[in-house]
DNA sequence: CGTCGTCTTGAAAGGTTTCAAACGGCGTGG
DNA sequence: CCACGCCGTTTGAAACCTTTCAAGACGACG
């Protein structure tokens, strides 16, 4: 809980509401009310007290975070993952393990979402939960009947298109801030083949990660 | 949509929702009052209409269902199941690819939840769409990082505590009315593997599953 | 300059799919 | 009543995909 807010952090937020619905100038004026008060998170740590304390949402700001089940084993996997510009909203009351524990990816920026939103807003954050699930929904999809380039494939233009409506990313180029662990964790592989996958999609030139950069070729 | 209501079906719905929260003898009143209207689906047919026609729930009263998505390759996953007692709240407002068709997997009985649930119904409900989300989550979890017998053990073990908290299932023993190919569609796998993982579990004594009866050895 | 985390590659082992065939139960029509 | 066909189950063998174990290369950082 820091101070430091920028406004234009808010701005991929307002850009994937705006995807969803029509803001008014009120409703924009709102979230920037909120977004002075930063919530802070350095690279590793867990989002928990959040849901404990309030039940209000938070606005991704800055940095990725991913909501993770940690199994036995040292097995863990990646449920979901949130960018930018994302709503978070906690569920309540439930096992966190069950639940999955949100963790901060890099160092990350949170804001919460106006205590008392005009209708509009309110509709907009019930898109995004409904968004949400559909994400996990393509997740199960993936695992359940994806080989593994097909889920990097798929996964990577998941990542572009929810960039791209945020506005941090152009055509077929976004930076990818994780490391080849992290998505081995998302697409429920090993950190080596998801290695020898990158190999094999950039050898057939559907898409390059060099230096922090993803590049999908035309689809 | 027919007439046909018994009484009794709705049991399995009032012994979930009472593990979840205190029912008052109006919310059961209330629940009973709805469950005269009975709406059928024969297996094989989807439930698209009622999200259509009302924003409302469904109570399954009879019959198991699944939320499927379907790939091109003709690749199905299953995503979630429902079993009698369990409340389906319909996706408003999404593509229905991206939210999954609902089918009938028997013949099914239905019939919607309350027009105006008390606020302990509310609040019942909105604890049932919590549970939808730790079922995904375990989905993943399921498909991303475990093995073949490890899947289908621990999807075994899920359904059984769901029959049992709605009053379906003996202790360790319970009927599951489907095909082992609509298994190998819920666990990732392919039919035949499913058959051998089987072979695997009842060799190994973790469970047998014989006409259409599953029991499991103790944990 | 050494260390650490990440990326990369090889070879072998393991798990899963694919293709093919056969078996059993069950309802239908001859 | 029996034969047939259909659907779901079962099994085998080979191909394929992914993991595991091991080692080396690279870059960032103290």
């Amino acid at each position: 809980m820091k101070q430091g807010a920028n406004p234009a952090d808010l701005q991929p937020a307002i850009n994937r509401l705006s995807a969803l619905i029509a803001l008014g100038d009120g409703d924009v004026e709102s979230l920037r009310a909120t977004s002075n008060q930063v919530f802070a998170l350095s690279a590793g740590q867990e989002l928990i007290k959040l849901s404990q304390v309030t039940s209000r949402s938070a606005i991704v700001l800055k940095g990725w975070l991913a909501r993770v089940r940690q199994g036995r084993q040292g097995k863990r996997q990646i449920l979901d993952i949130y960018v930018p510009g994302d709503i978070i909203t906690p569920t309540p009351r439930v096992d966190p393990y069950v639940a999955g524990a949100i963790v901060a990816l890099q160092d990350v920026a949170l804001c919460l979402t106006p205590a008392s939103p005009g209708d509009t807003l309110r509709d907009a954050f019930q898109l995004c939960r409904q968004m949400d699930e559909g994400r996990l929904l393509r997740q199960i999809y993936r695992l359940g009947r994806m080989t593994a380039s097909e889920r990097m494939y798929d996964w990577m233009i998941e990542i572009r298109d929810r960039l791209r409506i945020a506005g941090l990313a152009a055509d077929n180029e976004f930076k990818l801030p994780v490391t080849q662990d992290l998505v081995a964790d998302i697409l429920g592989l090993t950190a080596v083949h998801t290695n020898r996958t990158l190999k094999d999609l950039r050898l057939s030139g559907k898409l390059t990660w060099r230096m922090g950069k993803v590049r999908i070729a035309a689809e």
